[in-house]
DNA sequence: GCTTGCCTTCGAGTAGTCCTAAGGTGGTAA
DNA sequence: TTACCACCTTAGGACTACTCGAAGGCAAGC
């Protein structure tokens, strides 16, 4: 199967630019044109993007990126360094899970406390005044 | 307690220059300047930012952080739009963990391989080659 | 008095994405 | 045949959210 730029680019939920960037930066190196100059997209190209986009999103740069691809290329004795990358990436992305996961409990006492808010006094409550300390539902605590 | 940017800083577990930047784009209005112009954060200031912070991290832009600051000093009429925001917020962040744990699935597949490599074929095993297609353990499968 | 270390402002640089402009090609249809 | 649509191309500029460097102020310690 061969594919063209856009897609490729609803296949991956990413952009036309994004993929036109990443080629241009010899991220998708066995990408084909057709006669009109156009690019060709197979299911190879689809395996190296799949990837480059799970490592970008995972936050990896694409200088980094860059690396790794040549890596592969370079063949077997690489491995080790990819290994160490991948962990790396492992590591990163789990701390970023963690990361998120605690920002949405601070988002999701914000939700409980304006739908209270929406509730309970609909405009004819007491309510102090419109400082922050008004909004000190969550007040901010941490290490130590 | 007061706090200098760089206490701030460790806290939040952010650059000082991010900090500056929020301050100097509005986001942080009752900051103060000690008798040297430099600036004095009281716990108020950091409540504000780690939900900046927060907002930011999953991946709401300034202007709209702006706008929801914004929104927070006009007064409890704006407690609807508030309500929205952070249902948005909620709902966006949700689909962010979800696809970095997808995200997670591939790359964990990629360290399993790339530790299988390191134990059995310690270079004295069969490489048919470096193209693309000797990385195909975690073949790209989607929808359809 | 000099160094160290923190702070300041201002302006420039960066990554990655997005967009526009200007143009080519192929298909359909009046 | 001409018009139009929908897609592709490139080159280059705009944008966001930082990130950094330069140049300088102030306070403490030797």
């Amino acid at each position: 199967m061969s594919y063209t730029i856009q897609e490729v680019a609803k296949k991956m939920a990413i952009s036309t630019y994004s993929i036109r960037y990443y080629h241009d930066h010899g991220m998708l190196p066995f990408v084909k044109r057709d006669a009109n100059n156009n690019r060709v997209f197979e299911d190879t190209d689809l395996e190296w993007l799949h990837l480059i986009v799970c490592l970008r999103q995972t936050g990896m740069p694409v200088e980094r990126i860059q690396h790794y691809l040549a890596l592969v290329q370079e063949g077997e004795n690489t491995v080790p360094e990819r290994y160490e990358m991948m962990k790396a990436q492992q590591a990163r992305t789990l701390d970023e899970i963690n990361d998120l996961q605690n920002h949405l409990k601070t988002i999701n006492l914000k939700v409980d406390h304006y739908a209270n808010v929406l509730i309970h006094h609909k405009s004819d409550s007491f309510v102090p005044s419109n400082i922050p300390e008004a909004e000190e539902h969550d007040v901010y605590q941490e290490n130590q």
